[in-house]
RNA sequence: GCCGAAGUGGCGGAACUGGUAGACGCGCCGGACUCAAAAUCCGGUUCUGGCGACAGAGUGCGAGUUCGAUUCUCGCCUUCGGCACCA
């Protein structure tokens, strides 16, 4: 049993064994025990794992393994995200069918995760390519069709003109598609949404009910879902029948209506198109490039006027109507109206097209300035000044009148900028003088009462958009009949099948390219019909794959065990799913809260992202100045007798190479670290407990290799001193009373250590300070040579409980040492979270800070019921505060009980 | 462009509620052990000045609040994540 030198490989062999044999981490449903569902965000089979899987599957292990020891019933599952783009791609690369190449990667990759010691409960694996999953997916999809919560309309995607189809957004590189290198259209084709924007409200009060999730995730949320509130108007167009309705939310800038724009996909924007070329031709020009919001948000404002004049609904005049490239179709109604005074997108549009800047807004300083004014004409260039900020003060000439304030204000408006904020209305006839609420509802209840438009709440929140023209995916359950009409596929003959084995070359999807996929009947008449050929996004099949796993072979969706798992207890991914994915998720559980499957309102209880893993980049370049990269394991680097690094050298040649920089590790800068290599070299435990110390869970992690290194010597060291202590005589229990100082302070940091280690799991998730707390541990004991009888008895105390502490981090390691402290239950179990004793961590003397004003000049040691003056005057009596505080006048002494003393002289 | 983060020694990071900035690890320097090396162990290591005691500066930049700011407020800079068809 009492190895010498630690072997990493014939431990976790030897653990894994243990946990796999004895079905340690199968769970079932157990109303006596509390339970706790940790759930990672489950894996797309890419074909081998890399460092942020590693480190994501790490956090959940450690949490799961935590909670366990804390005696709750632990859900920990794992499956595969099958379906998407990337098996498509490997199809064409090395002509492999997407299913062959998908499965292959996950047999690979499930023994990936047990070499690294993850304990998940295998049997509630699922595998979204596999009918037996996405039958549910389709049933539902058919019985929210019936609930009238799916509809079908046109709308826009990147369309490859040489490869005649349609791309991804990843697909398109600066406005040309990927493979071809044509430019890329729009294209409007009909696609399935799903109404999440009749949740939008819900959605979005749920975030309130979210405590335990990151606040900066709950804000992305709540800015995505944009809830405004506003007014909807109806602009007549001269000549036309139909009006043209805006949104906004800023009807106090109304009478500053100075132009409309409309999206180039706008009806009216088509019908100028038909007789003005220039108008077509612009519209032309907005069909290319790619729909990437930031792509069309950070082109150049271009616009075109059209021959339609909109009427003001207040004052009547006429006003242009503009096509613009920024305006989009998605977004509420497609047009909107522009007032350059007070906006700064329409500022910079009417500046670039010499269109008409008209204030109607001022603000505070000013409206104030004025009365001012009114009350006494002197004195007036203060005022002004206040107003307009000092640039503008300066060129005031006396004597300064109400309306050389307005006219000052009005052309620091039209020459530097719109006007953004809340002010007072003015040049708005009888609306002069109003506040933006007042103003609000004054122009509202006129517009409703005169038929021209309405309040309204908008939200940002789009329907989300179901359908994709790929081949590896969900097929749509939906039959077309002969006029066109839409049908669901019956539940009785569901799934509907896509076929694995066929030959995917390339650009079109098997099940299109196939004439007979498509043949089906109509399930009204039975006369013949067609299927749909698209497939589902991938975002439907992970919206509810935290709900299967609790159901294992359901013949529905779920069944009664969702209710004794559900809502997930903790929840673990990156940050860059922050938005989409788990607000699907969110919307997805109503559904089925609405469907009656489960009694939730969220699906998840506790949110915790993880950052990334970077490396350090390394590069040459070759003649023609393309970068060649270098893999970080490749290289050795150069450092001065201080450390600092001054060089860096390919091992394989000896000569130099240049470094990059840190980066996200990924295969095009090729500085991605192999996990399982990792594993081979070192060993599953160190390789977590580097992954857990580098850095708290969620800011991003650095791989380094000597850092690694440290952990295994960490471990190494572990195994050394506790074999050593081992082999030494048994001892006596623990006898608090007759400790002596010594052993008295090593076991006050056992305990302080439990308190500290406990407290950074469960509640902190700060796994990287509670392990530099158990380095600090075992440090002491180290340095501990006490070979007395309560000497041992207190090292031994300080073995368990570092043994226990970490083996949620190290699960392997712990296994074994377990054992070698002479348990003769393993310790997954005894399942026993240590308990710090108060009565251990009792001090009798403070160390006090001592500050003269805010500057340390010396330490106190004080005993613990020392009042604030026994401090003040221990703190003034302090050879190293004296200096600085002879000869002056002490003006103020804080004291802080247990901290700190400040003399202010 | 919009939304959300992050910025602290040579490096990764710590300081949790406004109270001793730099825990822990890496790297580097010095020492012990060794024929030697590896491994291991011990000591040192923010910067500047000083032989030293010590003094001064210091948490991206610039202001502010406070007895006291890495922490709070305002304004900037840089880097990263997301932006609806990558997952």
């Amino acid at each position: 049993m009492t190895e010498k030198t630690y072997d990493p490989q014939s431990v976790e062999t030897a653990a894994q064994h243990y946990w796999s044999s004895t079905r340690a981490f199968e769970t079932t449903e157990d109303p006596s025990k509390e339970k706790f569902y940790c759930l990672s965000m489950f894996m797309y089979p890419s074909g081998s794992m890399h460092m942020g899987h590693v480190r994501n599957y790490t956090i959940g292990d450690v949490i799961s393994r935590y909670q366990r020891m804390q005696g709750k019933n632990v859900l920990q599952p794992m499956g595969w995200d099958a379906f998407g783009l990337p098996a498509e791609n490997a199809a064409i690369k090395s002509n492999v069918a997407p299913a062959q190449w998908t499965y292959a990667n996950i047999d690979y990759m499930r023994g990936q995760l047990q070499r690294l010691g993850f304990v998940y409960d295998w049997s509630r694996e699922v595998t979204t390519c596999k009918p037996d999953y996405y039958v549910h997916e389709q049933r539902m999809f058919t019985r929210l069709m019936q609930k009238g919560l799916v509809y079908r309309k046109n709308s826009i995607v990147n369309w490859d003109p040489v490869d005649q189809t349609v791309l991804a957004n990843e697909q398109v590189i600066d406005g040309r598609g990927w493979r071809s290198g044509a430019i890329v259209e729009k294209r409007e084709i009909p696609q399935w949404f799903l109404k999440i924007t009749d949740y939008a409200q819900e959605l979005l009060d749920g975030l309130d009910t979210l405590t335990g999730w990151p606040e900066s995730v709950k804000t992305m949320q709540r800015n995505w879902i944009g809830r405004s509130e506003g007014i909807e108007i109806q602009f007549a167009v001269e000549g036309e029948s139909e009006p043209v309705t805006v949104f906004t939310t800023r009807p106090d800038t109304l009478m500053g209506v100075s132009f409309l724009s409309v999206a180039a996909e706008h009806p009216l924007a088509q019908k100028a198109a038909q007789s003005q070329p220039e108008v077509a031709a612009f519209i032309e020009e907005c069909r290319h490039g790619g729909t990437a919001e930031a792509d069309i948000e950070t082109q150049e404002k271009k616009g075109v006027e059209t021959r339609f004049k909109a009427i003001h609904p207040i004052t009547g005049e006429t006003v242009p109507i503009w096509v613009a490239n920024f305006v989009l179709m998605s977004y509420g109604t497609g047009a909107v109206m522009a007032v350059p005074g007070h906006d700064q997108r329409d500022w910079e549009f009417a500046t670039k097209y010499d269109l008409l800047i008209r204030m109607v807004i001022v603000s505070d300083g000013v409206r104030d300035a004025i009365r001012e004014l009114g009350r006494d004409a002197a004195g007036n260039k203060d005022a002004m000044s206040a107003a307009l900020g000092e640039s503008r003060a300066i060129d005031v000439v006396e004597p300064a009148g109400e309306i050389d304030v307005l006219d000052a204000f009005e052309d620091k408006i039209i020459t530097e900028g719109a006007f953004t904020e809340y002010g007072t209305l003015v040049n708005s006839g009888e609306y002069d003088g109003l506040d933006f609420k007042a103003a609000f509802d004054a122009l509202a209840t006129r517009l409703e009462k005169e038929g021209k438009g309405a309040r309204r709440i908008n939200f940002r929140l789009r329907d989300w958009g179901v359908s994709r023209q790929r081949y590896w995916g969900c097929p749509i359950p939906v039959i077309y009949d002969k006029d066109g009409n839409a049908h669901p596929v019956p539940e009785d003959q569901l799934p509907v099948l896509l076929p694995e084995d066929v030959e995917f070359t390339g650009v079109k999807s098997p099940i299109k390219a196939d004439p007979e996929w498509r043949k089906t009947v109509s399930p009204i008449d039975g006369s013949p019909a067609e299927r749909e050929t698209d497939t589902f996004d991938t975002f439907m099949e992970s919206s509810w794959y935290y709900a299967r796993y609790t159901s294992p072979g359901a013949s529905e969706m779920v069944d009664g065990r969702a209710n004794y798992w559900a809502p997930v207890d903790q929840y673990i991914g990156g940050i860059e799913h922050a938005i989409l994915h788990l607000l699907y998720f969110r919307f997805y559980h109503k559904l089925l809260r609405d469907c009656g499957m489960v009694d939730s309102d969220e699906p998840a209880i506790n949110l915790l992202c993880q950052g990334m893993v970077v490396a350090e980049t390394f590069y040459r370049e070759d003649a023609q100045g393309r970068k060649e990269w270098i893999n970080p394991a490749e290289v050795d680097m150069q450092r001065d007798d201080k450390g600092r690094v001054t060089g860096a050298v390919l091992r394989a040649d000896g000569k130099p190479v240049s470094i990059g920089g840190i980066e996200k590790m990924a295969k095009s800068k090729n500085n991605g670290v192999d996990p399982e290599s990792m594993v081979r070299k070192y060993g599953a435990d160190t390789v977590r407990l580097f992954s857990m110390f580098a850095a708290p869970p969620d800011q991003s992690l650095e791989w380094n290799e000597a850092g690694v290194e440290g952990m295994s010597r960490f471990l190494k060291r572990l195994w050394r001193e506790l074999h050593a202590h081992v082999s030494q005589p048994d001892h006596p229990e623990v006898d608090a009373a007759a400790l002596d100082a010594a052993q008295k302070t090593l076991r006050r940091q056992i305990h302080e250590t439990i308190a500290k280690v406990s407290d950074d799991y469960g509640r902190r998730h700060a796994f990287n300070t509670a392990i530099a707390a158990l380095m600090e541990l075992l440090n002491a004991v180290a340095r501990f040579d006490d070979m007395s009888d309560q000497g041992r008895a207190v090292r031994h105390e300080a073995f368990e409980a570092i043994v226990l502490l970490l083996n949620p981090i190290t699960p392997h390691i712990c296994h074994a040492l377990w054992q070698a402290l002479g348990h003769r239950e393993t310790l997954i179990e005894d399942q026993a979270w240590p308990k710090a004793d108060p009565a251990a961590m009792v001090r009798d003397a403070l160390k006090l800070a001592v500050q003269v004003n805010g500057k340390l000049r010396g330490t106190i040691e004080v005993p613990v019921s020392a009042s604030k003056e026994d401090c003040e005057r221990a703190a003034l009596a302090e050879p190293s505060v004296l200096p600085h505080v002879e000869g002056q006048t002490i003006r103020k002494v804080v004291v802080v009980p247990g901290k700190i003393v400040n003399i202010v002289v």
